[in-house]
DNA sequence: AATAAAAATTTACGCGCGATAACTTTTATA
DNA sequence: TATAAAAGTTATCGCGCGTAAATTTTTATT
């Protein structure tokens, strides 16, 4: 201290004017003393450029700051946007995200939940794996820990559910491809591990039947999360040996559309809506690179903002509620069809 | 305790029958003590499930077993996946990975610094943005904490580097489409973000003056981190204005390439090495998503295992030599040419 | 100016673990 | 079996901060 060194709360204290306990106090809530003090204490951490340790502060806490988000494949770009967006918002609510992927693998998955206790986060925001989560260890999770589950739902885990709305997606995808030509067979994996396709796929039976139409569900082999290589050979698969019931094709999801397209490109299958094309490919999702696929991919859209928003307003209400709600809203959130040359 | 409850260390000593001061070397490092006292530790572990509280350990020890690892844009699968990769080999060395990304903004990138300035970390592995970094406050962060730069140097800052030999990726791809077929020109942005981009066109001029031909380097314009867009964009401007000065082509990076093949697609321009094809197009990086582009990309590849392997152990090195190195090594890796349809 | 309410201060203790010193027990090597 | 080295035990302190009670100071209201 005397060579200018703070060394804790206390040498920022004396040095500030300032009772340690009312520093302690402005860093659990600035808002919580009066502004001139806070005035005074913000000039000195400017001039000082004092942190309190981060460890000790968390150690004595009730209550951390920390914020875990989890979300299923990194690797996949729509988990990164996703997960960017409610990290940053967490960071202006004054939280200390941390990130973590499963990777896919469910034992990662409840690997991080034991990292997660340690860490005594203020709440968690997951995206869980979906049909190969290890769902009694999320359950007893949850009941330890304020969490709200975002992407795919889990039924009866988590204090709420944000979304996307599938029958949203699904039906104006289908409702699209039928006016402006024909009635899609619906392209997925046989086994899909996120539990939003089952419902996109009751979506889309349910719309094909609303309109008229006989559903016809192609489903193709593959297990894991390389979603664009499955569609791939998928496709090939199902172009060669000629089982297309139809000449228009609605993905799943976006991903499974990228191999999709790759496998129509390489089999010298024009896609798109000019009549020289044979076939009509669109998708779900609004991947960060349907955009740049041959042709640029027809999709329904997330919106990433507001189910990013609503998560994270839904966690801190939770916390603010001392980590449990009347009931387990479920929020889903409606699908922007965006209309590129693949369909 | 008398409830069943394990509330600290001291608790967990009393059951599992070993003193506190043994318990507590044990979990600093696990050789420390004798097989026999580590087999009843490590029973007693499974037992009551007890795990040290994270922040308690993290307040007195001199180093903690964090490690920091930052990205500068999560969003692109290429750091997703060497992220992944280094992540997993941190924890099977028992240190515990916290994974930051960038987002491509300069003032993120030092806020990043802070927080894990904070965090106390054994080490450091960072992927600086490059050009746009804050030199000055990352070259004072790596003086006070172990650090290890990959994938884009910055001279002479962190105590190593780990990355891949540009050289080696731009020699394979013109050495390769030179013979087979014709030179190509280099496609880049005017003022790339990653310094690895002024390697390639260097590496680029120098080899096709090794090979005897002109140089050509076509530079469009952009900012940010939206290579596909901006390569989709200034390929339309190029293919427009018909400023291409040769049929093939070699695209700094993957994401620049995807955009280019975009917009070549759109455009009805047929790329390929078949006859009919009136372009070829290869590329750098080998990007997650480059097998599914139309057509698949020729690339060449990072050695990704290596890089994070290298990357990992050096920063161990570097921890245990107490945080310095005699010298600051540069280690490069060289590319494996992947041949696809492309070019 | 008087008074109550709000905010800040002083004092004191506790959190869970790391680290050390002095001592005792176990193990290894002869 | 003797003996030194290695490992474990007991006792005690300190880390940096949260938190609470009692007291004093400041602010707001009349």
């Amino acid at each position: 201290m005397s060579d200018g060194k703070i060394r804790n709360m206390e040498d920022f204290a004396a040095l500030s004017g300032i009772s340690r306990p009312t520093i302690s106090k402005y860093f659990n809530d600035p808002q919580s003393v009066r502004q001139s003090t806070r005035a005074k204490i913000e000039e000195a951490i400017e001039r000082y450029d004092y942190r309190p340790n981060i460890f000790a502060m968390n150690q004595n806490r009730k209550l951390t700051k920390n914020v875990g988000i989890v979300v299923p494949y990194l690797a996949d770009p729509f988990f990164a946007e996703i997960a960017r967006n409610i990290e940053q918002r967490c960071i202006d609510s004054g939280y200390r995200p941390t990130l973590f992927s499963s990777h896919g693998d469910p034992e990662l998955e409840v690997e991080i939940l034991d990292t997660l206790r340690s860490l005594k986060p203020a709440g968690v925001l997951i995206a869980p794996l979906g049909r190969a989560s290890r769902k009694g260890a999320l359950e007893r999770f949850c009941k330890d820990v304020p969490t709200v589950l975002f992407d795919s739902n889990l039924e009866g885990i988590g204090a709420a559910f944000v979304g996307s709305d599938n029958f949203s997606f699904v039906s104006q995808t289908v409702e699209y491809m039928t006016r402006t030509g024909a009635p899609p067979a619906f392209f997925e994996m046989r086994t899909p591990a996120n539990p939003n396709a089952n419902k996109r796929r009751s979506a889309y039976i349910e719309m094909m039947s609303r309109l008229g139409f006989d559903p016809k569900v192609i489903q193709i082999d593959g297990e894991g999360w390389a979603f664009e290589e499955i569609g791939r050979r998928g496709a090939h698969k199902v172009l060669e040996d000629g089982s297309l019931p139809t000449d228009a094709i609605l993905c799943s999801n976006d991903r499974l559309a990228i191999g999709f397209l790759s496998a129509c490109y390489e089999r010298g299958l024009k896609v798109g809506r000019n009549p020289d094309c044979v076939l009509r490919v669109a998708s779900n999702d609004d991947h960060p690179f349907s955009k740049f696929t041959c042709p640029a991919l027809t999709t329904a859209a997330h919106d990433y903002e507001r189910v990013a928003e609503h998560s994270v307003d839904s966690l801190f209400l939770l916390i603010e509620n001392g980590g449990s709600l009347p009931t387990r809203e479920e929020t889903l959130f409606p699908a922007r069809l965006v209309l590129r040359a693949s369909a």
